[in-house]
DNA sequence: AGTACCACCTGACGGC
DNA sequence: TGCCGTCAGGTGGTAC
């Protein structure tokens, strides 16, 4: 589930698990997890006998700095996740690497599907526009956004998904931002005026605010959430109608026919 | 530039 | 029970 609001999440558990505790050992369960220009050891050294002290959250990218002198940089794939535990209790499933503290204390890198990856930086944001990010989804001002649609064409949905544009939004985020907003996710951004614009950025700001108040738990967001009902078929939360599965350039895109216009 | 499509890798689920 | 197809929220590359 990793898009924005629940790589917030992980931040805050890391947060709260993960900082001012000296770290023991760490183990790669999984080399493939990390990035390729990171070694087993080269991490060791940066963790081993340090602490984090600070994190940082980049659209679905997450840092977390070693007092060893370098950063950490988490991102989730589609299925992996930040899980602290303790010695002890049963390691999550499909842990692939594991930092453990002094004490009972464990955080594990799980990835069922191996596609998220963990790599190291001196700098966050250098490594954030290495990649190519765009500005955070929640940092990204109105003016800004209003000019990032004005250089681009094509759908809209397309265009908040896009990392390289606007970071943190992925295919369930950009569903439900647009279905607040009633605009059908193949709405051409040249068919938006300047105030539906407008409306749509502080929609996203609202959707993405709102579901990290909710732990990124769909059960304890609005009732009025679409995310809550991701299925063809399932009822809309706003009408009679019923929510469809369309496909949007390869991905799944979910929304209701009814609300959203065809 | 935008879009469709394939690939990556693994797991879950429904149908027969 | 077993096999098969389909789908999954991420990204990246290619070809039109």
């Amino acid at each position: 589930m990793p898009e924005l609001p629940d790589v917030e999440t992980y931040r805050r558990r890391l947060e709260d698990r993960g900082l001012d505790r000296t770290i023991r050992a760490v183990d790669v369960l999984r080399r493939e997890v990390l990035e390729d220009d990171v070694g087993t050891g080269e991490l060791e050294d940066v963790l081993v006998g340090h602490q984090l002290l600070e994190t940082r959250r980049h659209g679905k990218h997450l840092f977390a700095r070693s007092g060893g002198g370098a950063w950490l940089a988490f991102h989730f794939g589609m299925t992996a996740e930040l899980v602290p535990y303790e010695a002890g209790e049963d390691a999550p499933e499909y842990e692939r690497l594991r930092i453990a503290f002094e004490g009972p204390a464990r955080l594990a890198f799980t990835c069922p599907r191996m596609l998220g990856d963990v790599g190291m930086t001196h700098d966050p944001a250098a490594y954030c526009e290495a990649k190519g990010l765009g500005p955070d989804a929640l940092a990204i001002d109105e003016d800004a956004f209003l000019a990032y649609l004005e250089r681009r064409s094509g759908m809209i949905k397309t265009a908040l998904m896009d990392q390289r544009g606007l970071a943190g939004i992925g295919n369930v985020y950009s569903d439900e931002i647009l279905f607040q907003r009633r605009i059908h996710p193949a709405t051409p951004i040249a068919d938006l005026d300047r105030d539906a614009r407008r409306a749509l950025h502080a929609c996203l700001r609202d959707v993405l605010t709102t579901a990290i108040e909710a732990g990124a738990e769909p059960d304890a967001m609005p009732e009025g959430f679409l995310l809550r009902r991701r299925e063809p078929g399932a009822d809309c939360p706003a009408c009679d109608g019923s929510v469809e599965r369309i496909k949007i350039s390869g991905r799944s895109a979910y929304l209701c026919p009814a609300c959203q216009g065809a």
